[in-house]
DNA sequence: CAGGATCCGCACAGATACTG
DNA sequence: CAGTATCTGTGCGGATCCTG
């Protein structure tokens, strides 16, 4: 997943609308950039902290890293208060919020069929077991 | 993005949809599964070499792994022919079909907004320039 | 408070060789 | 043809220390 906008000696195939798979794999391929998103979504605007929180395994170092992508691609727009102590606020741009939307169909469809893939991982288990143990 | 669904000492947030999330981001968050499904989606059946020519830059470790990944959760159906050389054919379950919709979205949301994407990065690397460069 | 810099482990991904 | 087994590198991600 990580050197996927680095090296990609896939980049060989004809072309088309499979670079576009790469760049959005890379950017959603996230673990904290969909979590991250998540929190700025519900939540509104939020401080460092308040996003460390609101996300709570996050490393800061994942953080800052996190958001740091997520400006730069124009999901999040970062707001710099010149006082002391220091305090930033995080938020997401309109084309930040746009990307929300078929995150949420694709969360959704997780929450509908979440069981349906437990039962299929239970089948294919059992089935897995049968083939190891014919006659025992 | 890898050990999501083993260690993740993220356990201990209140509990919620949240491990839906890590769900979704493990089983999709992977270059190689949603290219395969989007094979299977586009050409319908295929064999295990038709898909490795199909993905193209996928080694036959990775998409084997993908493959049984994938069968696990019941995404896609694996069809064995006792014939001499074997025969494998892959194609995708109802529940894979399913899921392809939700990724639509998500590559049509990407093709629509690369250029929005790439003209925010353009500005992002611009001003961090600057930054770096107050007077030369 | 917000984040930069650094060290390190470990899981994942790739390449290669072998088998039924 | 359709995989399995094994070795190795890489870079992600976590923890820790430090600064403005």
């Amino acid at each position: 997943v990580g050197a996927t906008n680095k090296k990609v000696r896939t980049a060989e195939h004809a072309g088309g609308v499979c670079p576009a798979v790469d760049e959005a794999v890379a950017l959603m391929g996230n673990r904290w950039t969909v979590l991250v998103l998540g929190a700025l979504a519900n939540q509104g605007t939020l401080r460092y902290n308040e996003l460390q929180r609101a996300v709570d395994g996050i490393s800061q170092r994942m953080l800052t890293l996190t958001l740091k992508k997520l400006e730069e691609n124009g999901f999040v727009k970062r707001t710099i208060f010149p006082v002391v102590p220091p305090r930033v606020d995080y938020e997401l741009t309109p084309l930040g919020c746009t990307l929300v939307k078929p995150l949420e169909a694709l969360l959704d469809w997780t929450l509908e069929n979440r069981d349906t893939m437990a039962e299929a991982r239970r089948a294919y288990a059992s089935a897995s077991n049968k083939a190891r143990r014919p006659s025992t």
